[in-house]
RNA sequence: CGCGGGGUGGAGCAGCCCGGUAGCUCGUCAGGCUCAUAACCUGAAGGUCAGAGGUUCAAAUCCUCUCCCCGCAC
């Protein structure tokens, strides 16, 4: 079986290298092309890209598949089916239509939910206690197709986007083999997505990205692990005698144990740094002040000394 | 030439703007207290303040250069 693969991030990445491992003929890798990022901005290729010249597979970056010449390029490769995970690019009908078998991508949610950018980060956001990684055959609607196969996730409260994110990456990955086993046997059923339960994970805004301490408890831990690490909630606090600091809090638990004190306020330091909200309160773990490292509340606290009755401030 | 932060006893930081006895939290060691403890009290050790030049009576602090580290852009 004659195969492409598309995707851009690390995702991605662990997926190619997984149909690399089992054997499978890849004609070609599509990914995005390389942009400038990184400390001195110079430009980086995506992790799908720097993998597969690692495999010496071909390489293309397209900044689009609308153009005819793309096209034809892709239907010139004479695929049986295309794997797109993670890609970032929309694939037009003419190049849906080009492989024999389709064009299938990997998503990372329990479709129709969070069909979109961001599912891993707007399921624990939400409060999911569910997730999982599904193969569709993909149409021309975003993330609408058919489910071929799927394979379930628990999200525990140790969960954060980035821990999910990884474990997701390896499920998704592992079912790729079996899915390419199972569609040469023809023996697949498509099932078309249910009508009911549809949302959409949409991209994160760092606007959003701003805790609103009077929501309840439960809510701002699901946000706090929903954005860690990637791009980190974050609210603002002083240290005693100082000017605020914009930190962002990457791990925490919730405590249902009523405060008394004003949503934002920080009631105790002693085993991590511990925060009043609407309803009960946060424990925040793992923070992140400007221009440093992410640190245990334990180390950061020896350097950023704040009293119990500090409060947390919002800015715009 | 993308923007920014930083290198201060073992860890995390303050001090630098407004030069003049090197400070905080923790750890370590010793002693004390305690039924006991990662708790508490007392005391101690440990730093050529990244490196090299310069300015100055005097530089962690001001100026120049070098080396190294990190954050943001997803």
């Amino acid at each position: 079986m004659r195969l492409a693969f598309m995707g851009t991030p690390d995702f991605a990445a662990r997926s190619l290298a997984e149909l690399v491992a089992d054997g499978r003929e890849i004609a070609c890798v599509y990914t995005r092309a390389p942009k400038p990022s990184g400390r001195g901005k110079k430009l980086h290729k995506s992790p799908v890209h720097q993998l597969a010249e690692k495999f010496g597979i071909d390489v293309r970056t397209p900044k689009s598949l609308r153009r005819e010449e793309e096209q034809d390029a892709f239907k010139a490769l004479d695929l049986d089916a295309a794997i797109v995970v993670a890609y970032g690019l929309i694939l037009p009908l003419p190049i849906l239509g080009a492989p024999r078998l389709g064009c299938f991508n990997l998503h990372g949610s329990l479709l129709p939910r969070w069909r979109g950018a961001a599912p891993i980060q707007r399921a624990i956001m939400a409060g999911d206690t569910e997730t999982g990684v599904q193969v569709m055959r993909m149409e021309e609607g975003l993330d609408t197709g058919p489910v071929l196969l799927s394979e379930t996730a628990t999200i525990t409260k140790a969960d954060t986007a980035g821990s999910l994110h990884d474990r997701l990456a390896d499920i998704g990955a592992q079912l790729l083999p079996r899915f390419l086993a199972a569609l040469e046997r023809g023996g697949l059923q498509e099932v078309p997505q249910p009508g009911e339960g549809v949302t959409y994970a949409e991209k994160i805004s760092s606007a959003e990205a701003q805790i609103n301490w009077s929501a309840p408890a439960f809510e701002i831990d699901c946000m706090i692990r929903g954005l860690s690490p990637f791009p980190g909630a974050f609210s603002f606090l002083a240290a005693d005698g100082k000017d605020p600091e914009r930190l962002k809090l990457l791990f925490s638990e919730a405590l249902a144990e009523p405060t008394g004190k004003a949503p934002g306020t920080v009631v105790s330091v002693d085993n991590g740094l511990v925060v009043a909200c609407g309803q009960g309160a946060v424990r925040l773990s793992q923070l992140q002040r400007p221009g440093k490292k992410s640190q245990p509340a334990e180390e950061f606290l020896k350097g950023f000394t704040v009293s119990p009755g500090a409060v947390f401030k919002s800015k715009d």
